[in-house]
DNA sequence: TATTCATATTTAGGTATCCTAACAGTTAGG
DNA sequence: CCTAACTGTTAGGATACCTAAATATGAATA
């Protein structure tokens, strides 16, 4: 008799989250599986567009441990899609930089991709997609929560 | 010359979406990692509480391959979570049925990553969890429309 | 009934991503 | 200076997924 309405509504709501979570999980993946860029290294190397981007910044904006990043920006700079350079301020620190074909490979890369998602989300009716884009800010909201959350 | 701006918007929402798609699998990860049993594991074995679903089945239902699955109930098995019974219908399939332990995983593994979740959306305002309750459903919707467009 | 084709699962082998721990070089404070 | 803190790479290992091949059973058909 411990439990109050609102607890019940607020579990019940996490575990619709949850599972909207999970079924997510696996779309990415077959997503990515079909492209030549995984989506992670489409974030680092989106992350390397403005020239210069530092492989602890790219780790954590991406939500991975360093040497993970690392082996991305390895396999993207194998690619030939970024470079690494010195940082002329911080001699320990790498810059990241994406090259011309990094460029061309981001737009194409995004491209393909949206107009994949655009064309399921053209399927819906326009109050789904209002639904969609009033919750993304929010989704937004609790993917910080949680990865903050778990900064530790 | 040839977008419209009814594309363009689809496009920008793709966008967002994808992005928010891809958050979602870090701070599933890093749930995942906190806890016993992965949240493939967890969805394994809440399809094994009904006393006996097929490896067939579960694989499809988790948005995996037959071998992956395989995988996951034999780690599930090990762990004496579930057991492996001779199907009486057709002696070429297999029936996954959770034991008594398995069913009090899942329960607490539910509970827990509920209430964690609980806990940061009981930080939202209540227009945020109405915009949230409202999309889950079309987020679902879009789920299986990828899901079904890739299970060529 | 014998053969053949289809279905259900497991096994084997390989890939991608992530992690922790240990190492090397650089910076900055005492 | 010299030590502590920081940045990044290397090495080694775990996990989850995949494809292809093997095994066994079921169904269809000649």
């Amino acid at each position: 008799m411990n439990t109050s309405p609102v607890d019940d509504a607020l579990l019940a709501l996490a575990q619709s989250f949850r599972e909207a979570l999970r079924q997510s999980v696996y779309v990415m993946r077959r997503l990515d599986s079909e492209e030549q860029l995984s989506s992670a290294q489409l974030g680092v190397l989106k992350m390397a567009l403005d020239g210069g981007a530092r492989v602890g910044g790219i780790a954590r904006n991406l939500g991975v441990k360093v040497p993970s990043a690392t082996e991305q920006i390895i396999k993207l700079e194998r690619a030939g899609l970024v470079r690494r350079e010195a940082d002329p301020d911080d001699s320990r620190a790498v810059r990241v930089a994406a090259t011309a074909a990094g460029r061309a490979a981001v737009e194409n890369a995004d491209r393909r991709r949206n107009e994949y998602i655009a064309g399921i989300l053209g399927t819906l009716g326009q109050a789904e997609r209002d639904a969609v884009e009033a919750a993304l800010p929010v989704f937004d909201k609790i993917n910080n929560s949680l990865q903050n959350q778990a900064r530790n």
